[in-house]
Order: C-alpha cells, then structure tokens, then sequence
DNA sequence: AACTTCTTCAACCGCAACATT
DNA sequence: GAATGTTGCGGTTGAAGAAGT
C-alpha cells in the first residue's frame, strides 16, 4: 500500500495556469509568505491546485528576479563546468546562477547546450550558423561592413534566445580541455576569475575536487602512447589562444586513488552521454567526429587527418570581428 | 496553403530526504 | 523507532508554436 497522494486529484486543476491563478498565488505569497506549508496553501487561496504545483509556479516563474532564457557565455560556461563536475544536480547548479531556476537550467541543457556540444545543432542553430558563414563570406568578398559577430546584445545575454546571429564555436567562452583518459598530469591549477574561484569553492564544499574546474597553465597535447590509467577531471576555462592557433588547455591535479575510484564511478553515472569526453565508451571513438562546436578546430583539422583530442577549444576572441 | 516534423519549455510525476507526531 | 506528512529534486511528458516540405 502507497503513501496517500499529496493532493487530492480528482479535485485538483492540472495544466497551465491562468493568469488569475498566477495573481492570486503571487499576491497572496508577497503580502503573507508561503506560511511554511505549501499543501495548505491553495485551500486559504482558494486554489484548486496542488501544493506541489503552487511551490513549482512559484519558484519557477511568479518569484521576483526569475530570468528566463538569454543564458550567457558565462552561464553557459558555468553550467557546463558544474555539470561536468557534479552532474545533473540542477539545483546546485542554479544556486550558482542568480535568477535563473533549477528547471530553466534543465530545460536548457537537454534542449540546446547538450546539443550543441554534441554537434547536434538545432534547425535554429544550423541557420544561425548558416546566415553566420554567408556574412563572413560576404565580409571576406569586400563590403566588410557586416558584423554579425557583434550581434550579442550589450545586456550580455545570448543571441541565440534573442534571435541574434549566435554561433557557438565562433564565441569565446567555453574551453573545455577533455583528455582521454591516459593522460600526462600538469601540476597546478591556476585560480582564475571569480567565477571560477566560485566554482572553486563550491567543488570543495562539495566534496570533489576543487581543481577540477578551474583554469590551469597551459598543457602539451597528450602524448599517442598509454599512459598508466589516470583520471583526469575535466576543467573549464576561456583562455586565449596563443597566436597561430595554438592551443591551450588545462588541467587538473592527480586524484588520490580512492577519489579517483569514487570520481569515476560517479562520472560513469551522473555524466551520461559524455563519455566521450573521458575516453570511456567506445574507444574507436574519432576525436573529430564530434561536432565542430564540441572541437572547433576540427573543420579544418578533419580534412588533415590531425587528431584533436581537445574538445571546445576556443577560437580567438576577435574572430569574426574584424 | 496544408500538412508534417521539430523544438521549446511549463508542468507533472515519482522518489528520497527530512520533519513532525 | 515507526508512521505519517511535507518538501525538494531530477526525469519525463505533452501542448503549442516554429520551421520545413
């Protein structure tokens, strides 16, 4: 026998909700609070809604401050590094980005960033991209007055939300260095912005590796021969390219041999579908064959058969912009 | 113009943790 | 300590609108 429902159903609405629910929920919450019992709530409102669903329209999207959409770089960078951090721990991650909530951050990453890292643009994307490359070539054929990578707003927020021209891997912002799983550590991590310091701190009070995310010196590209096995957390950092279109990466310090164990077991679960990135899965995997927004270089690199094991290496910040 | 397919995101569901009785 | 109630979380769904054919 099952636990007694939290609402009764029968007599509950369900579905989107009017916007007089909305007024009397937020007006009532805003003069009264929640009183500390959101299944009680809609009986002194008079809602025929379930406290559970009280709680979610307003911590989702009645509660003051709540952005929707237009996630930036520097979101998207955030998220990204937390998510390969600590996994889907949504609410964790949205602790980090004030205004944003747990779901938006969710809605977001299986629509649009997991996709985008992993080459499946949108139809969306894919003419953003499109308009992009037609502009370049414009630009590059001589009435260079076009600009399209100028076209995020001045606010910060993303183009893509905002119907802007966006393309990911023309942007500086994410960088994610991702070695097979047999790779030469680099000692250090730099602590970076306050971003990543925040990160930094957040990994520790979590238990994991505080390096884990953070930007680190510069790297040599991982050698063709086996390493002992090593597990190398992924980090996150928007460095600059060194001219040439070199690149740079970090990465992180050596894991103890237990956390190591644990850090493993714990990515197999919680990262799914990035295996990739840890060299896990298929080992026949080809590095190029990912997406050019998860490795940028690779446009060029697949036609030379180069292999670029590092995933999201960003181009220069002025690209595009000249 | 009509139909199909795809994308987005608000909302729901079930479960686990925590609090209270 | 067990039973019950509540909250918080993450996964999933489905409606609506956009885009493609």
């Amino acid at each position: 026998m099952g636990r007694a429902p939290c609402c009764d159903k029968a007599s509950v609405k369900k579905g989107p909700w009017s916007p007089e629910e909305d007024a009397k929920l937020k007006s009532y919450i805003e003069q009264n609070g929640t009183g500390g019992n959101w299944i009680a709530l809609p009986l002194k409102i008079g809602l025929k809604r379930c406290g559970k669903s009280c709680r979610l329209r307003w911590l989702n999207y009645l509660r003051p401050n709540i952005k929707h959409g237009g996630f930036s770089e520097e979101e998207d960078r955030i998220i990204l590094s937390l998510y390969i951090s600590i996994g889907s721990r949504w609410s964790i991650i949205a602790a980090q980005l004030p205004g944003r909530t747990d779901n938006d951050i969710k809605n977001y990453w299986n629509t649009r960033l997991k996709k985008k890292l992993f080459g499946k643009q949108s139809r969306k994307d894919q003419r953003q991209q499109q308009q992009q490359q037609l502009g370049r070539q414009a630009a590059a054929a001589g009435d260079g007055q076009i600009k399209q990578e100028a076209s995020r707003d001045a606010n910060g927020t993303d183009g893509l939300a905002a119907g802007a021209n966006y393309s990911w891997h023309h942007h500086q912002a994410m960088a994610v260095p991702v070695y097979p799983m047999s790779v030469p550590m680099v000692e250090g991590g730099r602590i970076g912005d306050d971003v990543d310091e925040s990160i930094r701190k957040l990994l520790f009070k979590l238990g994991g590796n505080p390096f884990a995310a953070l930007p680190s010196s510069p790297c040599m590209p991982p050698p063709m021969y086996e390493e002992a096995p090593c597990f190398v957390a992924p980090s996150v950092h928007a460095a600059p390219l060194s001219e040439g279109g070199g690149m740079q990466c970090s990465s992180a310090l050596p894991l103890p041999a237990l956390e190591l164990d644990e850090s493993f077991h714990f990515n197999q679960v919680k990262l799914d579908g990035l295996e990739c990135f840890f060299g896990m899965g298929d080992q026949s995997m080809r590095w190029n064959e990912v997406s050019p927004l998860v490795c940028p270089n690779n446009a060029a690199a697949s036609s030379s058969q180069v292999m670029q094991p590092y995933c999201l290496v960003e181009e220069p910040a002025d690209l595009g912009m000249q």
